[in-house]
DNA sequence: AACGTTCCCGACAACGATTGCATAAAGATA
DNA sequence: TATCTTTATGCAATCGTTGTCGGGAACGTT
């Protein structure tokens, strides 16, 4: 025996067999009522309705989920939401998919490769219709994409891609940005110019690598790999290979090429009492909203986060809906960087 | 007729149906051994099992949804990810829920109560076992809670909570944070004292009035209304509001109730050439994670925002589980703050 | 009068998994 | 031998919804 408190909020939620059983229909009409079908009587289908309205009926996606075997979700997965550039892609994500009646569902890999592939098991579970995914940095291979391309899950890499898979890719215009903030620290007078990278299986560590090496290059400025350090993401790590470049090397400009790297590479030095911009330039790839609040205000190459979630998402949402026709094209779409030069890195 | 490509991975996924075709069984028997019933003979259960593990089969939590009308996911409702205290918290939420088997799904109010509303009934739609929910800076009123409450679906507030409405609720010690922070500034030596608040809607900006003025209280210094300022959200709203406060009251000291506000009022004051500490001391209830880097250095309250989404994911999960047996007390759980001093509030 | 249309609507199966109940086969007991 | 237990399995309903099929009623056509 069921209990209906609808007065009061209903308890139990209504379906569309409590309407058939009330209004003495069938669940078949009802649900071609409140679709508006053809074939049912326009009498009818105002009464199915109205009535659906007073209960306020609305439908279980659940239900639905199961019938269509698809969800009208899909599946993020990011290295850290407390990251700015990840979560403002999330919001340009989002606003995609929400106007495009999408929901959106988040999971953290945390930049280890292992929970990456537990939650893209997760996900696919989930049924969602659709990924976007932004690697960790410890990710090496490919195989768990490879399975998500087999099962015809459309997915779309963003940022974070792979260059061992062929597949959907949205990423910043790494090389111009990094070729801009190297070319600007040579105009402004420096020659021994550091680069502090993320790991080295990135893409985004390659690129950025390539615009620093083909900036140098233009001006002729013999590549030293001396001057490039890799880093995971230990605050201690980034900050034990600074100190030893600073020392030993002796640059006289530095350029990072991420959040994490700028920020604790910045105060490396300033632990160290160097000057910047005085004794040193410095020039982050990053995405930080307080970059003009630090002492001295930090110059940088921004990514356009937002703007890498919308297309991403725009991309994936089209694969989607076109996944039926089933012939298509991988894209690879580069979005333009923009340099900010503030104070860090610039001496005269 | 339906396709398996199973040795490159399933096309389709297998379902529980597909096994006992090929294993000449019954569903339920597939069912039942796969659980491990003990009504199930050995060996048969031997070789549903080995083949399932051969087929990777996984049951669909879709079917289960429906069946049990339970997700095993809770629905996390936030102002904004891009918020370090927010995305700490999601991350101890995370942490718990995964522990204990459950899914987070996240939502974002961005500070609007229609679209918190939107976001409350898309979330119960989808049949979360429960919800954890801070809400949005233009809250005022908890009809949309109530209904919550009514359809008897467990949800737990945290850090921006109501005292409209009685419910689990786990906030920080803002109170107490406040009058530290406030209670520091006075020690110090500054007498003419400016807070700059929230919007006067939320628990966290009440309670944090109520610490500011306690600490005057106890010092004997008169609460000066002119010296309190309330802000939305967009940085120029609090850039003149901060504008109009340091000419017409020359505060000696600033407090500030958050991130957004602290770095808005931050940037206006160094605009417009006043120093800190040395002429207005300044200190952040934040959780900035470059608090360090400012210039000077930010003196902040932190409030431990990944123990406090710990903390309410484990309240809402035991509430859930212990749903059935219904009668339950609500609970206030009140973490404590700490107060971090830097260079922004030491001036001697 | 016999047949064909059109209009509305209901019965049933299906999606994937679980579960109460029924039941066949085999063994145990009287 | 007849009846009762036990063991192992299958059947069917269920969750909420939609799609396929089929059919009754009312009307028009020959």
């Amino acid at each position: 025996m069921k209990l209906y408190f609808n007065k009061i909020g209903s308890l139990e939620t209504v379906t569309i067999k409590d309407i058939a059983k009330v209004l003495n229909l069938s669940t078949s009409t009802v649900s071609r009522a409140l679709r508006g079908s053809y074939e049912i009587n326009a009498e009818t289908k105002r009464l199915v309705m109205e009535y659906a309205e007073k209960v306020n009926y609305s439908p279980n996606p659940i239900a639905l989920s199961l019938k269509e075997n698809k969800s009208r979700a899909i599946g993020v997965i990011v290295p850290e939401i407390a990251n700015h550039f990840f979560s403002q892609a999330i919001n340009g994500i989002e606003d995609v998919a929400n106007k495009r009646g999408y929901h959106v569902v988040i999971f953290q890999s945390h930049e280890s490769y292992q929970r990456e592939v537990i939650n893209i098991q997760h996900i696919i579970a989930r049924k969602v219709d659709g990924l976007l995914i932004s690697l960790s940095g410890q990710t090496n291979d490919v195989i768990h994409l490879q399975e998500i391309q087999q099962k015809k899950l459309p997915f779309v890499l963003f940022d974070r891609v792979s260059d061992k898979i062929e597949a959907h890719k949205v990423v910043a215009d790494n090389f111009d940005g990094a070729f801009k903030a190297t070319e600007h620290l040579i105009l402004s007078g420096r020659r021994r110019i550091a680069h502090i990278a993320s790991p080295s299986l990135l893409s985004i560590t390659k690129e950025r690598l390539a615009g620093y090496k083909a900036a140098l290059e233009k001006y002729s400025i013999l590549y030293d790999e001396s001057l490039v350090k890799y880093c995971g993401f230990g605050a201690e790590e980034v900050k034990k290979l600074v100190g030893d470049l600073l020392e030993n090397q002796k640059p006289d400009a530095i350029f990072t090429t991420s959040d994490r790297l700028a920020l604790d590479c910045f105060s490396e030095i300033k632990e160290q009492g160097i000057l910047i911009p005085e004794q040193l330039s410095f020039i982050g790839f990053t995405n930080l909203k307080v970059a003009h609040l630090l002492a001295p205000s930090l110059s940088t190459v921004v990514q356009p986060a937002f703007e890498i979630g919308q297309t991403a998402a725009e991309l994936l949402l089209d694969s989607i809906e076109r996944k039926s026709q089933n012939i298509e094209q991988f894209r690879t779409i580069k979005i333009p960087t923009e340099m900010v030069v503030r104070k860090s890195s610039v001496f005269n």
